[in-house]
DNA sequence: CCTCATTCCTGCGGGC
DNA sequence: TGCCCGCAGGAATGAG
């Protein structure tokens, strides 16, 4: 599942493939996938065709690409579950599940969003002191340089919730999903419906600390095997194999004490850690 | 204001 | 062999 190294993966994909081209023409092929965009494929046609994308940027799972010639607008994209960033030459065959080509003047590649599950999708948005308006409510992500870990901490000790929760809510701190969840709290060795408000902001902060080190490594890990020919977001790279230690690691051993890697539901989704290394709090 | 369950969607794999 | 069902989950939405 596409969290923040998958899309930061994709956003350095599209800023060497495709920014500074101009655009011949767009085709949304499913329109729900353009859902969010006001006016539908026809607007979005109208106001790419001609246009051009400005070094893309990105805040937590979002990313956008500033139009050069639309000052203030920009192309919102995101992946939700299923989504993905192809740069595709241009007489390839279309993905089962394309959903939207931008064609350049030249003839090099070609931008596909290609999504499964269409929980994704890209629109356009105007764009408040550089964000676009549609995300000011998502937070810094641990990898922005301007992320204050205090105050994210404090803010976190605030809620009255769990702390697992805390971590998928965007509007706190943004990037993290339910992967990367499991692995910084396996390594801070905090259960997941540990109340935010008994924590310390020692341990909040390390945990933070250990969010933004697991998504530094898996960015570094995602950077080598991408190839510069295309931006992909599967999340079955190297490191899904390889490195996590209790994302869908069911009845294997932990790594650090080998009691076996318990699965339990949480949220309608699944949560895994270690019962000996992240105990449960007291009810 | 705050928290939380529900909903969207489709391919895959297990069970029968 | 094939059908059905549960599961995967990011985030908008509305209920309470």
């Amino acid at each position: 599942m596409p969290e923040l190294p998958e899309v930061e993966v994709v956003r350095r994909g599209i800023d060497r493939w495709a920014t500074g081209r101009p655009i011949a023409g767009v085709d949304v092929l499913y329109p729900r996938s353009v859902r969010r965009s006001s006016g539908g494929a026809a607007a979005l046609r109208a106001v790419l065709t001609g246009d051009g994308f400005r070094c893309a940027s990105r805040r937590g799972k979002y990313l956008w690409l500033p139009l050069a010639r639309s000052e203030g607008a920009a192309l919102v994209v995101h992946l939700g579950m299923s989504g993905q960033v192809l740069m595709q030459p241009i007489d390839a065959d279309d993905e089962k599940h394309l959903r939207v080509r931008i064609r350049f003047d030249d003839d090099q590649r070609e931008m596909r969003f290609v999504d499964q599950r269409t929980f994704g999708g890209m629109y356009l948005d105007d764009l408040v002191d550089g964000v676009p308006t549609t995300i000011t409510h998502i937070a810094r992500d641990p990898l922005d340089p301007n992320f204050d870990d205090l105050a994210t901490a404090r803010a976190i000790r605030r809620k009255d919730t769990e702390i697992k929760r805390v971590l998928l809510d965007q509007s706190v701190v943004s990037g993290i999903g339910n992967i990367y969840a499991d692995e910084a709290l396996w390594r801070s060795r905090l259960h997941g419906r540990r109340p935010t408000s008994r924590l310390t902001n020692g341990q909040v902060t390390q945990l933070l600390d250990h969010a933004r080190d697991v998504m530094t490594s898996a960015l570094d890990q995602g950077g080598t095997s991408f190839d510069s020919l295309y931006v992909n977001v599967n999340g079955e790279s190297g490191y899904f194999e390889r490195s996590l230690d209790a994302y869908g690691r069911e009845g294997e051993p932990c790594r650090r004490c080998g009691a076996p890697i318990r699965r339990e539901a949480f949220m309608n989704r699944s949560s895994f850690r270690c019962p000996r290394c992240q105990r449960a709090p007291r009810p």
